[in-house]
DNA sequence: CGCCGCCCCTAC
DNA sequence: TGAGGTAGGGGCGGCG
């Protein structure tokens, strides 16, 4: 193997950078890590099969003659012709939209004008993509039907909708004659409410195209006249929901699931598996048993490299591309297969990975586009692409006029073109993104997954590495890319080899935190397509699964307007006895509290008894409960609730899930065990939180206030029940005290001295405490801290024992600055270490002499810079922090902050004497 | 100086 | 036109 590579070459703008971890001797001497890890790739693939063409660490001159058929592995295996009449196809599917197009002759639904066409992109078991035309799906609504309104009246009131509605259209470019297409009766019951499962007669709305429900159902509501009937307001029901998810939930779709397409119900239209369907005639398989699988998806991750100016972040207009440097792996494989760099001048080759060099900039992304189209990818990841490589790109090849560049989708003639999107919540806050659209490929910047399911420190690509794969990227520093660029093919080699370690990491991190598998499974059990998870809310999951639950009761959805109002009771927090516990604290948790208090009361929309209806409906006091908010809801022999059933399902899911985890051995099956029991688990919980979002689909404040209720009653109770059962009285050592609780905790200190009676005491409590309470609620013995420091409300550490009662198995802290992102690393250490001394040591002293050494040596500027900066928000950088007037400031805060929290009744007394002072 | 509102981040 | 919830500690700046 060819590691050797020419010492002593020209090294361009490195010596001058001061502060480098690394020499530039050492990186010339040896290859990295990362170019060993390549190099194995070759081997293996050497050994293990024939070529088919080449492995790849061969360097091609490409100049003007770049083709897609440059290596056989880009394209997808050769797809074995079908036979409509003879052969069904079966695919997973993995992305969803639709578009609006001609009507295709012999397909359902309108045959006049634009129609829309739902259209799914997927997979099958032997990795040929598929693209699958749905034909004769067409949105709808509802609408109660006036009093005294028959069959026969439809025709006037579709005549007369559909003229509003044409008057209304301001352009009608698209030359639409007919906007409703059709309107009937059918037997509906409003969800919001009980009403004595009366069901009415509903106006089921369909109209041509999914943009004209919302001006139908918006004039419907200012007030329609059609026929005899007075004009009158008309309450829309299910007008708000993507046209998407009303296809999925109508055809029992969920996202990522398999779709078989019978022989004979289908037809292809043009060349790899592009096919046509009626929307009837397409089976969904339920993502059980052999239907979990996953196809072999190919995944593409990509990185590029751009040639900046000296100290300004490179422009698209005016800084080139110089390299993009591509991997391509198989979903389930543990290695990518395709391993490739584009660069712009020479490259010296890399075992391992194949180099294609262009002279031309132009020419270098015309191929990569073409090299993206042939790949095919389903899955398209990286670190920030979503903001800076697509953008980047985009932006570059419309100033080089690169006209073939954007069309990056699947779908042949649709140009992929960059958006601005503004997504806010109050959960992630504003955040401004752009958006690239790329039919039937799903996009997956794996930094926009990390900034969603992680809380990080940082969140560059260097410190995610780390923190999840304990590995760095290749050293290069940002400023000298340029230099290396305009080096010789060495140099650029360098930089090609960091480049691919860019492409790569995102794969690895993928994969080690299985986010593929994980997002797969959350579309499947919520039922919304794969994409929705990460650029939709929380709420379009539960509002999915609602839909579904729905229509099996022929219940519809309210569309409510939305308005934010005033805030509601939440959980209870127990006073803290705060203070050193140096004895056993058990810890006792209700298990899925807020869903299992729905479940148990049966709250839910169909169920809420409001302003008089139990008195209109006749119902008894056994039929219904009042919550201890005062809302009444009716039980469920009367009716089971939608919400509960959810949840039911969720969660009976998730433990059969869990069983089957612990059978099964194959490492692969577990990961999507586990990726759908956490997915069903998260699932649960959200539920509570849509009930009680004001500016939501569906907010109902009486559920998620009586859910809050009930969990204030049931922490306060079990309080009681423990310190009222275990008391000396009763034969136990000592009267046990709650010292503190949160939501749906209680901390116990039973008197014992040891873990093990604590741990055998604590589990005997609470499944005392679980009989008092109805069934599924369950109070269950968690863990036990020894010792404990309860310094505050949600402000406490302690060792934490739970599997064994002889080791605790880590130092557990809650809220306090070691876990908090918005202290310096200096603040966190310090604290740290000195609740370690306090509670691993059992030293205090230890503790008190330590934070007097680290202030004094902060005092004295002995500490590094890095220590000081905090690293996630720059509102304090290196420079603020540089002078020694700084120091003194951070000293004074580090010392009264270390004191406060660990010390407190030291803290006003002799702080000034018993501290350091500068040097 | 104490108080209050605001912000950030966390616990659940 | 799209966005899960409340409780609560602690820092900080403005104000009386």
């Amino acid at each position: 193997m060819d590691f050797k590579r020419r010492n002593g070459g020209p090294f361009i703008g490195g010596a001058s950078q001061a502060k480098r971890g690394k020499t530039a001797g050492e990186w010339e001497d040896s290859p990295s890590q990362f170019e060993e890890e390549l190099s194995m790739f070759d081997e293996a693939e050497l050994d293990a099969e024939e070529m088919e063409g080449q492995a790849g660490h061969d360097v091609i001159p490409v100049g003007d003659l770049f083709s897609a058929d440059l290596n056989p592995r880009w394209r997808r295996p050769h797809a074995p012709s079908l036979d409509p009449s003879s052969d069904s196809l079966v695919f997973q599917q993995i992305d969803l939209d639709y578009y609006l197009g001609e009507a295709v002759a012999g397909m359902p639904g309108q045959s006049q004008g634009k129609v829309p066409i739902v259209r799914m992109f997927g997979v099958t078991d032997s990795g040929n993509s598929v693209c699958c035309h749905i034909h004769g799906f067409a949105p709808y609504f509802y609408v109660p039907a006036p009093s005294g309104f028959t069959s026969a009246h439809l025709g006037e009131f579709k005549k007369e909708l559909n003229s509003v509605v044409l008057k209304d259209m301001r352009s009608n470019k698209d030359n639409i004659s007919v906007t409703v297409l059709a309107v009937d009766i059918t037997r509906k019951e409003n969800m919001y409410g009980y009403h004595g499962k009366r069901s009415l007669d509903f106006l089921r709305i369909t109209m041509a195209m999914p943009r004209l429900i919302a001006p139908a159902k918006r004039l419907l509501e200012l007030g329609f006249k059609f026929a005899h009937f007075p004009i009158q307001s008309y309450q829309p029901y299910e007008a708000n929901i993507d046209f998407e998810i009303r296809f999925m939930v109508d055809t029992n779709v969920v996202g990522c699931c398999w779709i078989e397409l019978p022989k004979g119900n289908y037809r292809v239209s043009l060349c790899q598996y592009e096919v046509d369907v009626g929307w009837t005639d397409l089976i969904s398989h339920p993502a059980e048993g052999d239907w979990q699988r996953i196809a072999p998806l190919r995944v593409l991750s990509f990185d590029i490299e751009c040639a900046g100016r000296k100290g300004i972040f490179p422009e698209a207009d005016k800084d080139p591309v110089i390299q993009i440097a591509s991997m391509v792996q198989r979903q389930g494989e543990t290695e990518p297969f395709i391993r490739t760099v584009f660069t712009l001048q020479s490259c010296a080759s890399i075992v391992g990975s194949q180099i294609l060099c262009f002279t031309q900039e132009k020419q270098l992304l015309q191929s990569w586009a073409e090299f993206l189209r042939t790949v095919d990818p389903d899955i398209i990841t990286g670190y920030n692409i979503q903001n800076f490589d697509f953008p980047y790109l985009l932006n570059r090849a419309a100033a080089l006029k690169v006209n073939l560049f954007p069309y990056l989708g699947r779908v042949r003639g649709i140009k992929s073109v960059l958006k601005d999107l503004n997504f806010q919540s109050k959960q992630m806050g504003r955040r401004e993104n752009k958006t690239i659209n790329m039919e039937g490929r799903v996009q997956f910047d794996l930094l926009q997954i990390l900034l969603r399911d992680y809380k990080l420190r940082s969140y560059t690509l260097n410190a995610v590495s780390y923190h999840f794969l304990q590995e760095q990227k290749e050293d290069v520093q940002h400023s000298i890319i340029t230099d290396l660029q305009n080096g010789n093919e060495q140099t650029r080699r360098r930089l090609a080899v960091y480049c691919l370690k860019d492409a790569y990491l995102p794969l690895r991190l993928l994969q080690k935190l299985m986010c593929v598998i994980n997002y797969m499974e959350m579309a499947r059990v919520t039922g919304v397509p794969l994409t929705y998870l990460l650029s939709r809310g929380q709420q379009i999951k539960v509002v999915s699964q609602l839909l579904r639950q729905a229509m099996k009761q022929d219940l519809v959805m309210p569309v409510v307007k939305t308005e934010g109002g005033e805030d509601y009771t939440g959980a209870t927090v127990i006073e803290p006895e705060k203070g050193y516990y140096s004895v056993p604290i058990a810890t006792l948790d209700f298990s899925s509290l807020y869903p299992s208090i729905m479940m148990a009361h049966n709250l839910c929309y169909t169920t809420l008894l409001q302003k008089g209806s139990a008195e209109k409906n006749s119902l008894s006091p056994e039929d219904f409960i009042k919550t201890p908010t005062g809302d009444m809801f009716v039980k469920s022999s009367v009716r089971k609730g939608l919400l509960p059933e959810i949840l039911e399902n969720l969660l009976s899911a998730r433990k059969r899930a869990k069983t089957e985890l612990k059978k099964e051995t194959d490492p692969f099956k577990r990961q999507v065990l586990d990726g759908r029991q956490l997915a069903l688990k998260i699932s649960a919980n959200s539920v509570y939180g849509f009930t009680g979002a004001q500016v939501g689909k569906l907010p109902c404040l009486e559920i998620s206030q009586s859910v809050t209720g009930f969990g204030r009653q049931m922490i306060e109770q079990t309080k009681q029940l423990v310190e009222s059962k275990y008391t000396i009285s009763n034969g136990f050592q000592a009267d046990a005290k709650v010292i503190y609780g949160d939501t749906d905790s209680v901390m116990v200190k039973l008197g014992v001295a040891t873990v093990r009676e604590a741990m055998d005491i604590g589990r005997e409590a609470a499944e005392w405490v679980s009989s008092h309470f109805v069934p599924p609620i369950k109070l269950e013995f968690e863990k036990v801290y020894y010792p404990y420091l309860l310094i505050n409300k949600k402000r406490y550490a302690g060792l934490y024992f739970s599997s064994s009662a002889d080791t605790h198995e880590k130092m557990d802290c809650k809220g306090i600055e070691t876990v908090r992102r918005d202290n310096c690393p200096l603040v966190a250490n310090l604290i740290n270490t000195c609740l370690q001394k306090i509670l691993i040591d059992r030293d205090p002293q230890g503790a008190v002499a330590h934070a007097k050494e680290v202030i004094s040596d902060l005092l004295c500027n002995r500490i590094d810079i890095s220590q000081l900066v905090i690293t996630k928000e720059l509102t304090r950088t290196a420079q603020e922090y540089a002078g020694k007037q700084a120091h003194v400031e951070l000293a004074e805060r580090t010392r009264s902050m270390c004191w406060r929290t660990l010390f407190p009744s030291t803290h006003n007394t002799t702080s000034s004497s018993s501290c350091p002072s500068p040097c």
